[in-house]
DNA sequence: GCCC
DNA sequence: CAGTACG
DNA sequence: GGGCCGTTACTG
């Protein structure tokens, strides 16, 4: 997934994004600058550049309006959530990269004026209304099919759009909102995925680890570079856990995985050539990998290892709940290892980071898929004993992948009335808590997070699996979630994996024009509840 | 650290 | 709301 | 030089 050549135009959008929030959200920033009066003036001067100004925003992602529609009202103007049909609308506002929109614009009467995001945040730096072509949105159509194919059955699904239209419309309000921007030639619904370039997108198919492909099988059975990529992998968790740099561990990270991928043994950094990332002689991975080749190992990740902040973070960061920020300033405090942490006096750590050090050691061991089994038809039996409903329980993650041992135990349960799924996680937790009458009582030993409809904690079985086996049980991670019927089957899909999976399956559901979340999939881009497919 |  | 941790 | 996964839900 993360090498996918395909996710370029995805990237460019999101880019285009955060460049609007970016910009949107700098006046605040310019105000509160040091030169006040430079301020003040560019406050007062901004007043009224958009008096007279009522916008609808239209497609436009809810946090993204929001940004923008304070700083509209900053300026002078108002924003409207419907269009009610008073013609009080003079601007519709919309992203450029939207191609439905862009599309369904054309249609639109000329009495609105139509711009993009950027035409507001342009405005609020020139302090001036500017031209409002300069900013009509862009449409990108031009070289996609104006009307879907619906020739092949694979993708069939992503270009429905008559009778059988798969799209549920929630609230009156996302229908008035429709009306406006969603008017195709027979008054039916169209969506983002709906104009996908289904052709080009069939060419990369192959580099998505969530498509059958040859390349998931390949990969199964080699095991080449094992050395190098450990020791790359080993500098890329320093960087990450020990040093604070995230995007640098990550490369080493990303460098490390694309060399275990590989089919064939590297014997020379030529053989990177095929690797992306690789590929520049200039590359600093690439001199590392013929370090590597060359002596067997690598001074830099020698040197950085006897570093005492490193050694002190990396077993700080082993702890769960304290993450690279945590562990440098525990560091900074003096402690340098579990062992000082245990001395520490009481609200050093968090309740949940406390947790974490009691159990580091045991969180850190491998679960037997036996007993993560055990311990989810626990919470499913402790679920079964709610209000006589058939509850259906999912032990998902790892465990659902088939592994044969896991991290930790994640079970999704599903709950048919939305109206009692709190009471539902608090009727399982307290079947399972110390104390409590059921059979299960005390298989829960902490909790670490207690949401409305999501649990962490720790849990432990009553008794060995195996008899003769002396030793306490272990404690282990324990996840539970609870979901309603109507979101379970993306939650299921989500849950179950593996996050290189879904970052794929995410990415490839976005290039179609979908969006794949956990609790649906919808078939736009953004304008997440209307376009919910059900 | 690498890509755009 | 920013910072943090997580899968 | 800016951006780098998206989301959830906590803490402060």
């Amino acid at each position: 997934s993360d090498d996918a050549p395909g996710c370029e135009p995805y990237r460019k959008m999101l880019a285009l994004h955060s460049r609007a929030l970016a910009m949107a959200s700098e006046p605040k920033g310019d105000v509160d600058a040091d030169d006040t009066e430079d301020a003040h003036a560019l406050v007062t001067s901004t007043n009224h550049v958009m008096d007279g100004v009522c916008a609808l925003f239209v497609n436009v992602a809810a946090k993204r309006k929001a940004t923008l529609a304070k700083l509209l009202t900053r300026m002078g103007g108002v924003a409207v959530e419907v269009d009610d049909e008073q013609g009080e609308v003079t601007h519709v506002i919309a992203s450029d990269d939207n191609i439905v929109l862009a599309k369904a614009m054309d249609d639109l009467s000329d009495d609105v004026i139509k711009v993009n995001l950027e035409w507001i945040t342009a405005c609020f730096k020139q302090s001036s209304r500017l031209s409002e072509s300069d900013y009509a949105p862009r449409a990108h159509v031009a070289a996609l099919p104006e009307i879907p194919h619906i020739d092949d059955m694979s993708q069939s699904v992503s270009t429905t759009n008559n009778a059988m239209a798969p799209v549920e419309r929630k609230s009156s309000q996302a229908k008035r909102a429709s009306a406006l921007m969603l008017k195709g030639a027979h008054g039916e619904a169209i969506w983002t995925s709906d104009f996908v370039d289904n052709e080009k997108l069939e060419k990369r198919r192959e580099f998505f680890v969530c498509q059958p492909n040859a390349y998931t099988e390949k990969k199964l059975v080699m095991e080449c570079n094992t050395k190098v990529a450990d020791i790359l992998a080993e500098l890329g968790e320093i960087y990450k856990s020990a040093l604070r740099d995230e995007y640098r561990g990550k490369q080493y990270n990303q460098a490390a995985n694309a060399l275990r991928a590989l089919n064939f043994e590297v014997t020379s950094t030529d053989q990177c050539d095929s690797i992306p990332m690789l590929s520049k002689k200039t590359s600093k991975i690439r001199k590392y990998v013929g370090e590597i080749l060359s002596f067997g190992k690598l001074k830099a990740l020698d040197e950085m290892k006897q570093r005492p902040d490193v050694k002190a973070c990396l077993e700080l960061t082993g702890v769960h709940g304290i993450g690279p920020v945590t562990a440098h300033k525990l560091f900074l405090k003096g402690y340098k290892s579990v062992a000082d942490l245990r001395r520490a006096p009481k609200g050093t750590l968090s309740e949940p980071q406390s947790i974490g050090l009691k159990y580091v050691e045991e969180f850190k061991e491998r679960i037997p898929r036996e007993e993560v089994s055990v311990l989810a038809t626990a919470v499913r039996e402790a679920a079964n004993t709610f209000m006589d409903d058939k509850v259906h329980c999912y032990c998902v993650g790892s465990f659902r992948r088939g592994r044969s041992s896991s991290g930790d135990i994640d079970v999704l349960v599903e709950c048919r009335d939305e109206s009692c799924m709190t009471d539902l996680l608090m009727h399982i937790l307290n079947d399972l808590r110390p104390g409590g009458k059921s059979p299960r009582s005390g298989i829960l030993t902490d909790d670490l997070l207690v949401g409305d409809v999501t649990y962490m904690g720790v849990a432990r079985l009553q008794r060995p699996l195996d008899d003769s086996d002396t030793k306490p049980p272990v404690h282990r991670r324990m996840d539970i979630k609870i979901y309603h019927s109507a979101q379970l089957p993306t939650a299921l899909l989500y849950f179950t994996g593996s996050m290189r999976f879904n970052r794929s399956m995410r990415l490839w559901a976005k290039l179609k024009g979908f969006n794949l979340q956990d609790k649906g999939l919808y078939a736009d881009r953004e304008q997440v509840e209307m376009s919910r497919i059900s």
